[in-house]
DNA sequence: CGCACACTGTGTGCGCCATACACAGACCAT
DNA sequence: ATGGTCTGTGTATGGCGCACACAGTGTGCG
């Protein structure tokens, strides 16, 4: 049995008891606050442990006695971006559940795009993380699969909110800098994708209404790759249901 | 109609003409080689423009006469990481045909984790990434799929198995060590996921056989999920025949 | 009540990184 | 042959994460 690492005892409230020594100035909320801030202005790259204690009006070092190392910083503002998972209204069937979970996920994406530009090292730990992992697996509650099936179920949506929002996230915050980009995009795969090597491509883009790959991803397209997805979890219940 | 990126002239073979001054003492491919080697032996933060200078026995900065920043750097080992895409059987249906193309990512994907670690900024125009995109589409080919709906569906097996792969992809070689990881990890989740906070999360962990979330995510787990995503293709397709 | 000592925030410094820039030599078109 | 352009190189800059030593602070224990 290890010992938790400090920030994970930090964030379940682990409280050491009184010692001696000087007060802490801050807390590790006041970091992500400040590191959240930074973050969503200038992407993960505007995120040094330098800039975070400026902004806080500290130095450098002083982060170091709240957070071993950049990673855990990740950590904590993980944890502070992705506050409570969504309240699942019993009233609705798992369909209705699991669809408002990924939404409520995919908002939390699109407020903080630079959460998908975390290294991810390790399957997470923090309360609120374990939050939305039981809220998702708690969506199938009343179907028929089980702990390991609603857990695939729940990774599965779980992958394709990130997996789109990843395809939308160019990180530009600027809608027409998107729109250029995309036009470019579009200009250089229609010249490239020769219809003779590329069919396939090229039939693709022959269709202007949608923008082809990378276009703009928006509700719609999410909810029909959504339904996709929740058919194939659907083909999955029924066949346990009659098993 | 702008310029191409230098790097993705230089990769789609674009060739200037016989120039002055003196020839060039290896090419890009050299550098994708050396950087792929050092990234396959300690992932992609083993990877510096020095490292790489260094592994073909030339200066940091003559690296700079072949690739404008490191972001083409990427570019270019991930053009060469993932080499020509499958054959794909014609003979087999659309799902024999996705799921060879997706096991045969997969299985890049298994050899070169780093790529996993790539900062995304652009939607893929390289050579390979193209062919790879259209072995992809190709796969539904005889069936009533419009091509954007074969997109959706290509992409959302390619954005399956990344999310797999980076479920299980703990970046350690030692399989050892990737076994340590997960024990500790399911001791922890057991301690801290209680019953009473978090019943979905325990009754996953009561099923000691599967090792829970980011237990050995195999092939047959991953078949499992894989069929799941068809399935979900399945039920688009007949619903598209039947109207 | 006082004091030892654990703990605080700070300053300095190290090694590594990406990359800008100036330079000496190599080579092709003319 | 020679001019101009391209090559690889050396040097320099600003940023980064973080190790470490230090002076001051405040609590628990004597």
């Amino acid at each position: 049995m290890e010992e938790l690492p400090r920030v994970l005892q930090q964030l379940w409230g682990i409280e050491g008891r009184s010692r001696p020594g000087p007060k802490p100035a801050f807390h590790i909320s006041d970091i992500a606050r400040a590191a959240i801030k930074l973050a969503d202005a200038g992407g993960l790259g505007a995120v040094s442990m330098s800039k975070v204690a400026a902004e806080l009006g500290f130095t450098t070092m002083s982060l170091y006695r709240y957070v071993d190392a950049k990673d855990d910083l990740y950590v904590v503002m993980l944890e502070h971006a992705f506050a409570e998972p969504p309240v699942l209204d019993p009233e609705l069937d798992w369909r209705g559940r699991i669809t408002a979970w990924a939404e409520a996920f995919r908002d939390g994406l699109r407020r903080h795009p630079w959460i998908l530009q975390i290294p991810i090292q390790e399957p997470p730990l923090s309360p609120n993380q374990l939050a939305w992992m039981e809220s998702g697996l708690d969506a199938f509650d009343g179907t028929p699969l089980t702990p390991q099936d609603r857990l695939s179920a729940m990774l599965l949506v779980n992958i394709y909110v990130r997996g789109t929002a990843q395809l939308t996230a160019n990180m530009r915050t600027e809608p027409d800098e998107v729109r250029e980009a995309d036009r470019l995009y579009t200009e250089r795969l229609t010249m490239l994708a020769t219809p003779d090597r590329f069919p396939g491509i090229a039939a693709t883009l022959e269709q202007p209404l949608d923008e082809g790959y990378a276009g703009d991803f928006d509700a719609a397209e999410f909810g029909f790759g959504l339904t996709t997805v929740l058919d194939g979890i659907a083909t999955r219940i029924t066949h346990t249901r009659t098993t």
